[in-house]
DNA sequence: GTTTTTGCAAAATGTTTGCATTGTA
DNA sequence: TACAATGCAAACATTTTGCAAAAAC
């Protein structure tokens, strides 16, 4: 754990949500100026290998990371893009039936819920802050 | 819908599985040389936006589009990248759940399975065709 | 002293855009 | 005629790579 990584890995905790490589390193510019864009995609591909933050793949934009590793699902809103974590549905039945159907090994799963979040919804003008 | 647009949807019913932008392309020049491969992607887009094919992000790679339209599941092989087709989990209990825990109203749900294919389970030399 | 990481620029990849041209309703 | 789609190149966004210098073990 070098001190850039560090920085990447405070400056991800202090992003609220889920924060793509672009805001993390704005944000890791106010601590370390200067800290080479190249190096915070090397820190967090380093963190993510070592199981301490999550890369989210929820469109076909930029990867999101997260803090929470423990197994959790995300709802999406498909409006403003809002993305919130929820507590995950047991894997229990379905994990099993998809490694028959398939035939593989299965370690593990992640269901997003598309969606639409409270003030989208709310007001339809698109005054949803979160755009 | 354009010829071009159905050359590409044809492309997409040739192709095994779950193909790439790229891949699509590839086969849509042996009936339609010179078809641009932006396209390609107006035409997926297209057909996306009509519901006729569904865009997956499996990964941070490419899209991948898939000629299934109604609710399913995937699972994909984390070695050989392997993206196959299982049974939906019945939406039920986890996106009402879901729904309650984020205040989203749900419109839909998607999970992704992880795990290793019976190829790449089978001999861990990397033999699997699928790479 | 060897291995890993950084910093930088440049490349690779995936996708979209601007605009003139063509085709279609 | 109007409207949308095509074709092309170039732009754009995201991520990775090559390599020299610096740091860590």
């Amino acid at each position: 754990m070098t001190p850039q990584r560090q920085a990447v890995l405070d400056a991800l905790a202090e992003c609220s949500g889920h924060p793509t490589a672009a805001e993390i390193y704005a944000r890791v510019q106010q601590r370390r100026p200067g800290l080479a864009y190249a190096t915070v995609y090397n820190a967090l591909n380093a963190l993510v290998e070592r199981g301490l933050i999550l890369q989210l793949h929820v469109d076909d934009g930029a990867s999101r990371y997260d803090l929470r590793t423990d197994r959790h699902d995300h709802v999406l809103c498909v409006d403003c893009g809002a993305l919130v974590d929820v507590t995950a549905a047991r894997p229990g039945r379905a994990a099993q039936r998809a490694a028959v159907e398939s035939g593989f090994i299965i370690h593990g799963q992640h269901t997003q819920f598309y969606g639409r979040c409270l003030s989208c919804n709310d007001d339809r003008a698109g005054t949803c802050k979160n755009v």
